[in-house]
DNA sequence: AAGACGGGGGA
DNA sequence: TCCCCAGTCTT
């Protein structure tokens, strides 16, 4: 037997031993694999479980997440992180659903070009769905086929990238895709796990050349090394009653299409001023604050842990006299500034996380007098 | 080919 | 802290 045979064996076989129940195992209606396929990219199955039920609940078919509007997709999916994936969801809901008579596609290719599905979701949703012979190729795959092989090749590079997806499809259990693609992960996130592998009973033992060499840590390899980036957000909290300024998100940086409030980064390389609060109200305002603002208080800072950035945000409170200057002053931060009313906060606009922390700890604090 | 894009959990 | 997670898209 060869060594690719062997592990393709072993690894069926060590499949019908274990246990990983998922709402979505079993799965065959095209619509619930792609949604939690979609949900599940780059997110742990424990973080997406919830996430998946809430979807399904508001959403049980393609027809009504097309009929829904962008907003309540969002905060559907608010606090999930990588939010174009929301977006592409709806896009994608409503191709489907009015290109494709609410028919799925069942070929690889057509679900390929589908947006926000690239080579693992196709492959994944292929297989899943439709039993077609598409190996999927996740973090867990690269983990594991790099280990029990022995390759050294970085993952996050394109020529990486082919050789581990020519192994991948050589491995691939023809008889069942489906089973194969669903016991190659469980195998990757229950044994061959990232920091501590259960090499002691693996049944791979032996025949594994990083659990041979004893190099399982130093596997997979990564060429590529990430730079994190520090950000100060200074926020405008301005209220007037039981109206508040908010504003979508729309540029090319974070939290695109979330809701905020209207705010200025603080890119000097100076402390900033947390213990001097007018100065910080200046600083939103260019040193020029509108007649009819003023500073209630600014809240302690509230941070947030990113993959590429750590963010910290300040929260200034402000009251204003009336509407109209409030909105004129948030305008004057971000042009697309729009007047709401505070209950909505919670009910209507998908918030970023940290906003969403201190929208709460405020709101706590007050019910507390 | 390299960056950008979230947030949570474990070590 | 750093790393990783059922990755994809843009530049």
């Amino acid at each position: 037997m060869t060594a690719e045979t062997i592990f393709t064996a072993s690894l069926l076989v060590w499949s019908d031993g274990i246990q990983r129940p998922m709402p979505w195992k079993g799965e065959r209606d095209p619509y619930k694999i792609w949604l939690s396929e979609i949900i599940l990219q780059q997110t742990r199955v424990e973080q997406g479980l919830p996430y998946y039920l809430r979807f399904l609940e508001h959403f049980p078919n393609v027809f009504v997440l097309a009929a829904a509007t962008e907003d309540e997709v969002f905060k559907c999916w608010e606090g999930l992180g990588y939010y174009t994936r929301a977006r592409n969801l709806h896009t994608t809901a409503r191709f489907i659903a009015e290109s494709c008579n609410g028919v799925f596609p069942s070929t690889y290719e057509d679900i390929r070009a589908l947006k926000g599905v690239g080579d693992y979701t196709a492959a994944a949703i292929a297989a899943f769905a439709y039993d077609l012979p598409y190996a999927v190729l996740d973090g867990n795959v690269y983990r594991v086929l790099s280990r029990f092989f022995g390759i050294a090749t970085p993952i996050d590079v394109p020529a990486g990238k082919k050789a581990f997806a020519a192994l991948a499809t050589r491995l691939l259990a023809t008889p069942s895709p489906a089973r194969y693609n669903q016991a190659i992960m469980d195998f990757g996130a229950l044994q061959c796990t990232p920091k501590q592998p259960d090499c002691s009973t693996c049944p791979m033992l032996g025949h594994c050349v990083a659990q041979r060499e004893g190099i399982q840590h130093q596997l997979p390899v990564k060429s590529k090394n990430l730079l994190k980036k520090d950000r100060i957000f200074i926020y405008a909290v301005m209220q007037n009653g039981s109206n508040i300024i908010v504003r979508q998100r729309e540029n090319k940086d974070i939290w695109r299409r979330l809701y905020d409030f209207p705010m200025r980064e603080w890119v000097s390389t100076n402390k900033v001023p947390a213990t001097d609060p007018q100065a910080l109200f200046r600083f939103l305002f260019d040193n020029e604050v509108p007649e009819g603002l003023a500073l209630e208080r600014v809240s302690k800072p509230y941070k947030q842990q990113l993959t590429h950035q750590s963010i910290t945000t300040f929260f200034v409170e402000i009251t204003a006299k009336n509407d109209a200057i409030m909105l004129n002053s948030g305008r004057f931060l971000a042009e697309n500034s729009i007047l709401a009313e505070q209950f909505k906060l919670k009910k209507i606009y998908a918030l970023p996380r940290v906003v969403d922390k201190y929208w709460q700890e405020k709101n706590l604090s007050l019910s507390l007098f």
